[in-house]
Parts: C-alpha cells; sequence; structure tokens
DNA sequence: GATGAATGAGCCTTCATTCAT
DNA sequence: GATGAATGAAGGCTCATTCAT
C-alpha cells in the first residue's frame, strides 16, 4: 500500500492558507482547496475528518509555529522590560514575513469555527511569558492590573498595526516598531 | 408607504445582524435571513443589490451608529486627555450593551468584503478626534509618532478586550476600563 | 409570484416511479429524478423536504390508489367468498394495469424506508374488507385462524404471482386468475 | 493459506449481511462492509470482481443454504401430501432462525441486482420437490393447474408471513405454522 | 495476498438570484 | 412593492474502484 504522504498533507494546508488569502474564508470551498492543492477532494478527507477539522488543524499548526517563533530566544534572565519587548518584535518579525498566515488566523478567529479549538493547548506555549508579566508585577515593575489588561496593551497594538488590512497606511519600519514597543512599556510600567 | 419601507428594510438588517450572530458570516445565507426577517427572498433584492450590498450596507449603517456613539459629547475644549479618555469610555459603552452589533463587524470587517467599503466614508466622522491627537502631538503632550501608532496604543486595547470571543475571561467592570485608559494614556503622553 | 404548479408535482413523482423501474431504486438519485421530470434539482425540493420525503410521498400516494382500485365497488352483502374475491380480482386488474407502480413499492417495501410509513394510514383503507372477513369467521365460513394467516392466503399468493421478476414465466390469464382465487378461497374457507 | 482465503471471503459476506440488515441495501457501501468485515476495501476485489458480483455471490450462497435447509430429510417416498409440508416446514425453521439472511435476500430481490442471477442454478435444487409436485398432479391428489400456481399457494404465504417488515403483528408460533400449511395444502389439494 | 492511499464522479442539498403573478 | 416558485451552479462529502507498496 502506498504510505501516507506528510507532503500531501502539508500541501493541502499550505493551499487553504494561499486560498484563504485570495478569496477569502468564505467563499474557499473544499473543492478549491482540493484543486489548488493539486489533489482529489476526496484525499482531503484522508488526511481530514470534515472542512471544519481541516480549518482548525490548519488554525492550530499556524498558531504553534506563531508562538514558537514569539518565544524564540525568549530569556527570563534578562531585564523584564528586555524580555517581554523581545518577544513584541519576534511577533512584528514573523507576521511580517508571514503575512498570509496572519490573514488567515484572523478570518478563522472571527468566525465560529473558532469557538472549536482548544484555547489552552495554545497559550500553555506562552506560559514563561506569562510567568515573567506576573513577576514584574509581583516585583513592582509593572503595574498591577489584571493579566489580560496588560497583554492587551503590550501585544494588542502591534497586533493590529501589522495588518494591513486595518492600517493600510502605516509603515512596519523597524523605527516603528521600536516605538511601538516603547508605548507598549510605558502602557503597563509602573 | 415610505415609512413601510424602511421598516421593512431595517427588518432586514436587524435579522442580518442577529443570524450572523447565530451561525456565523459563513452560514448565513440570503434565505436564511428572508426568513429571519419575515420577507421574502425576492424582497431582500428591492432594498439591496445583492448580498454583498446588504452585507456592505449593514456593516456601515452599523460602523455608523458607532461612530455617532463614539463621538457624542466629544469637546475639543477639555484638556486632551479627558477628550481623547472620553471617547474610549464612549467606545466601551456602546460595544458592551450592543455586542451583536460588534460580533458582525469583526466578522465583516475580516472578511474580503471589507475591502469593498470606502473607509474615508467612516473615518471622516472622526475627524475631530483626529484632530485632537494631532494637537497634542504640536502641543508636545502626546509623543511624536505616526498617527496611527498613537491611535492603535488609545483605542485597540479596549476594542479587542470588550470582544469575549478573544477574551473570554477578562470582566469589562468601570473598573478595568478606568485602568486601560490610563494605561493608554501612558503610552502615548510624552 | 408563481403559483404552485400540482402539475409539476405530479411530474416528478412520476419520474420516481419510472426511473426506479428502469434502473432501480439504488441507482435512482435526485438529480437523475429532477433530469427526467424535467426540472432543477432544487425544484424537487420545493414539494418535498427532501429524498426521503420524496420517495414516502411517493409510495403513500401509490398504496392509496392501490387501495381504491381494490376496494372499487366491494360490497359486503354478497356472499363473503363472492365479496373477497372481487377484491383480489381487483387487485390483480390493477397491478397488471399498473406494473411499474407495483415496482416501485415492491422495492420500497422492502427498503429501510418502509419503516418511516405510517401502516395505520393505508390499512384503514381496507377496514371494510377487513370486517368482513372477521364476519367470515364469526359465521363459521372461515376458518378460526389469526387474521394474518387468512389474509396472507387469501391474497399474497396473487400478489406475488403477479409480480414478473419473481414468477417471470407465469401468464396471468383470467383463467389462472380465476383459479387463484378458488385455491385462495380453498385455503380459508370451514 | 487456503483456509485463511476462506475465512476472509466469509467475513466479507457476513460482514455484507450484517450491514445490509442494519442500514439498509441502499447504503451498504463497499467501504463499509470492508470496515465491517476488518479488511481493506481493496482487499474484497481480491476475492470478487465487484461490488456486484459480491452482492450477487452473497445472495446465491444464501440460496442455497435456504435450498438445503429446505430439502433437507426430503422424502418423495412419504404421502405427497406430508412430504410437502416437510419442506415448507423447514423453510419455516430456517427463516425464522436466520432472519438476517432472509432481510438480505428480500432486498436483493427487490432490486435490479436481482435480474443477474441464474435462476435456474437455484431451482435446480428444488427438483425433487417440483417433480413431487408434478407427480401429486398426476395422481389427481393435487390440482391440475400451472406449477407457478401450486407452488405460490404451498410456499408464499409462510414465506411472507414469517417477514416481520410485513407482517409485524403475526406471531410464528409452532401451532400458527401448523396452521398455515393445512391451509396452503387445502388450497392445492383437488 | 493484502493493504491504505488516492481518485473523479456522483451523492443530497442549499446557494444567490430571477421569474411570474 | 411584494411574493413564493423556480433554477443552474456549487456546496461538503462519499462512492466504487485502482494504485503502489
Amino acid at each position: 500500500m502506498r504510505v501516507k504522504d506528510e507532503i500531501k498533507q502539508d500541501a493541502v494546508i499550505e493551499a487553504t492558507v494561499a486560498l484563504v488569502n485570495e478569496i477569502g474564508f468564505v467563499s474557499s470551498s473544499v473543492s478549491k482547496i482540493a484543486k489548488r492543492a493539486g489533489v482529489s477532494p476526496a484525499t482531503i478527507y484522508i488526511y481530514f475528518k470534515n472542512k471544519e477539522d481541516l480549518l482548525v488543524s490548519t488554525y492550530i499548526q499556524i498558531k504553534t509555529c506563531l508562538a514558537q517563533a514569539i518565544m524564540e530566544n525568549f530569556d527570563a534572565n534578562l531585564p523584564v522590560r528586555d524580555a517581554l519587548l523581545q518577544a513584541g518584535t519576534n511577533l512584528y518579525a514573523y507576521i511580517s514575513s508571514h503575512s498570509e498566515l496572519f490573514y488567515f488566523t484572523e478570518q478563522f478567529a472571527n468566525s465560529p469555527y473558532a469557538d472549536l479549538v482548544n484555547r489552552d493547548e495554545i497559550e500553555i506555549q506562552f506560559k514563561p511569558l506569562f510567568d515573567l508579566i506576573q513577576y514584574g508585577v509581583d516585583q513592582k515593575i509593572i503595574k498591577d492590573a489584571p493579566f489580560e489588561l496588560l497583554f492587551a496593551h503590550l501585544y494588542l497594538p502591534i497586533f493590529s498595526l501589522v495588518n494591513p488590512r486595518m492600517h493600510p497606511d502605516f509603515k512596519a519600519t523597524p523605527e516603528n516598531i521600536e516605538l511601538s514597543m516603547n508605548m507598549a512599556w510605558d502602557a503597563i510600567k509602573l
């Protein structure tokens, strides 16, 4: 028998991302994805249980890559500020150079499919970062505010700025990114 | 006669918003919207050119309402900080009490339909607010950063925090909102 | 608006019967039925909830016609023998001249769809005949056996003989039918 | 090796019968049969030319078993009546204890596949019984009617009564079976 | 021999839209 | 203006069968 071809599975996921970028989440049908991936529609159902599974798997895979990129060279021994801002810079770098992945996640996250993913599975990858924020709070370096609040002010502006659909006029130059990270820090520092 | 028209048109828009909330953007078909609005599918095509027009119109109407809510009692004569934070508070208040409208816009904005709306038409409503930010920069009250950057740090955290899909654990209490606005101000103030 | 077209609904049912005769129950798809009826597949779903509904409705309609044909000129005042045999003759006459309807019901009855029909709805049409059999038992004209047994020996042989698929060599001449009815009577008479 | 073959082949046939009983002829696909039999779909095509061949083979195998069961201990030297009724009793006994086989044949016989089987191959197994009927006719013990007619009145009622789908209210007790066989004999005896 | 991967065709159903009243 | 009927195209998915190991 033939062996399951991981290359083929990846091709399907890549085609999914590409197609969603081109024609949007709503219009991306299984057969179009299959055509783009160069496989039969039926083949997709060998690798994924159904359309939902395909989309959720694609999302989780992207999010996992993103998490790894953000947490790369994360060093809790650095000064809190430096460690946190490094993550933001990583975030910017990754999204900038993988905008098509980013588009997919944005469309996915704002769809009912989003309710199907296990958030914990993703968030656990940021544990060291979360711990560091808490440490900053404990050390009275960071404001004593709910975690979600701190996180939102730290990373959401950059997360949004990097999205051309939301900010078509923004130029994500290194200078601007640095500016943004400084502003983020000003927001949360005590 | 005129009155009757608008009632029916509004019913369709309301049904659109409600349905997108319930079953999502992807699954909301014209016939389902018609059924929910209590009209014939054909009737929708009297008021809207096609499905795209219906969705875009719904989006613009919501965004217009949102803009009005934000800019309500906006007073450029107040201290810059107070005026800007007031807008943020308005934003929070409106979204909190109209979450179904908010969900629609989030799904819409992350779809290819978003590219069809004239952004200027919406942004012009915020002109006074934008001008005030620029004034703050000129007066060296606010950091000298690109406008998009300032705007993002001012309002995006709250815009995201208020979305339960993104922050299911966040409690949008008045205290937290005030905290958030203060952090936003710390981010942009000089 | 257009008015619902009963002619169209009948065309669909007729096409269903015809197609099942030609290619069998298993191969009769909704789109083939639509093509045969000269309508769009989608049109079928205006008149029937789904494929199951189409098949069940077709079945019930045929069974109703069959019941009417059998019970036509049924006369409980005739001698029991004559009245019961008349029904058998009617059965034979109807099936012979509507074999395509008969084929459909045979295929339907031996499929899981059969479990979906309300048997009572059909059987009630034979009430007078059932009553007469009971009367025959009470009058000691007919054997004192369970109703199902009497019924089976009265009408099942002819029901089967008339089916070319089961009895390709049998010639359903009037003489043979009369012979069969006499044998049926011999079976049940006291 | 040879043994293993037949085990697998039988497993497939058993799975076919079981599945048809559970979900019906229409819904029984090759892959589902394979899964139920614990083999690969491809394996089925080693033992059977195609789906049609699988179904027809299954049918013939069942019919052969049924024929053997009916003709077991058939004794042409007994009085005609006794010999014929014994076969009926055997028929009842076999079907009662192998209802799942019976269901399959009913669904198969009322499908286009039925036209593909060589009837002679099956009927030849009943030769002694057929001969005995003819003998009864010649000896003026049995009515002088076409063979099909005699056969239908002898065995079809019981064949139908034993089918719960057709007679859900009938209790196939030994007493009822004896009653039925007597009625059958009354129908055909001179 | 035996397998699971692979497939184009087809399944049932719903889509966005238009027609006729 | 307003409607439900009507539709070809497309939706997600499974089919019977073959391929490559």
